[in-house]
DNA sequence: TATGTAATTATACAGTTGTTCAACAAGAGG
DNA sequence: CCTCTTGTTGAACAACTGTATAATTACATA
């Protein structure tokens, strides 16, 4: 098949679009990489040619490949934030967090990839790691008043802080155990744990009703 | 200044070390570089140039780099584990276990950097994968059975094995947490809160006197 | 001292890395 | 239609990557 008969009719090399809608799209295309093979995986030629695009470009946009870097960890930090306290505020319980720390969106082999890279991104690279302070920062704040609006409903009185402390390292050690080898821990079990950890603390909660699965073995 | 005059005399360009230790200095040299920067780090001229030997040793020794990486992470589990654990086994209560895994030698950027590192290639590396599976199987057992035997003696009931998942999990997220950003946890306080994981279901534990120190701030 | 072996060096090599930059061209505004 | 802005390309670049291999040479052995 022959292109159209049309004289005028060109197929354009490239489509021009606007810079921020590129920009998020080598963001996308770097998370992609980073997802796919760790920042082994993250090098120019498999970021442009994910993205679709010619080597030039990702300077253009961004300046250099480290700064790709540092906005690919806060696209990262804001989707997982977004992810685990969603914006309608009404329906994040404790149990709600709880249950979509440990969901299979975040409970997987890519998201290991991707935080292991961006911690040890953080870890060297100064201005990444006081952004990451102050993401951090937020995220236990907002653990922390969850957790105190809880014990205040119950009647209880709790170091909210502490145990907010608490139950994020838990929920990443949990979770880094977990994404290394599943067969440490089941999802199931990882929020058992965290539950009942939770329990001691603040009582009974009203556990979802666990959607067990037969299993024949 | 020249070189002496004797004729006889003549200083070897190298030495030659058995196979043995070449291996063991090129495992620290390798290490090293990890601490110092990461997987990023690891590269043969650095680890060549930190063992002061010419690129073609490493080949020679281990028949690639990947494999001396293999290497370096089972140095790094035994000695952790060594540290964790002394051989004396005796001295090893709980209260112990805690301590050193706090202690200033584990608690550190260039351990981070060691461990993302090999996370990141337990995540893609099959052999890697098993051997860790191994590892980190008996780690929890002998801290089970330490779990277990406490309880015992104290005539209390507990699922160890659970424990020992929360223990670790526990600990290693505090670990993470606090490698990456030593602001947002002291040490004291991270063996605290696993003391208090731990008191919950063994009850009160002998922890070692805090070595306060004044801080005027 | 002479000899053999294998530890060690040094270089070559092809492939990949991130960056730079001149040239191109898409698409908006005239 | 033309012009201008600038998003985009593609190649060139030096530096670095891991590996292979021939040439050295230290050192044990006889």
């Amino acid at each position: 098949m022959k292109k159209k008969s049309g004289p005028t009719i060109k197929t354009p090399k490239f489509r021009r679009i606007s810079p921020q809608e590129r920009r998020s799209r080598l963001i996308d295309a770097g998370l992609a990489c980073l997802a796919k093979g760790g920042i082994r995986a993250f090098t120019m030629d498999n970021i442009c040619r994910e993205a679709k695009i010619s080597r030039g470009l990702v300077a253009h946009h961004f300046g250099s490949k480290d700064a790709l870097l540092a906005e690919v960890y806060a696209a990262v930090y804001d989707r997982m934030l977004a992810h685990l306290v969603p914006p309608d505020a009404a329906s994040t319980d404790i149990v709600a967090l709880v249950e979509n720390s440990f969901s299979p969106s975040l409970l997987n082999g890519e998201s290991l990839n991707i935080w292991l890279a961006l911690w040890s991104e953080i870890a060297s690279n100064p201005a990444l790691r006081t952004e990451h302070r102050k993401h951090y920062a937020l995220y236990r704040e907002g653990i922390a008043r969850l957790i105190s609006a809880t014990a205040r409903d119950r009647g209880r009185t709790v170091d909210s802080y502490e145990l907010a402390t608490i139950f994020i390292s838990l929920v990443d050690g949990l979770w880094l155990e977990q994404c290394i080898d599943s067969s440490v821990l089941s999802a199931t079990r990882a929020k058992d744990v965290c539950y009942s950890v939770l329990e001691t603390a603040l009582g009974p909660l009203r556990r979802p009703a666990s959607r067990s699965v037969a299993v024949t073995a």
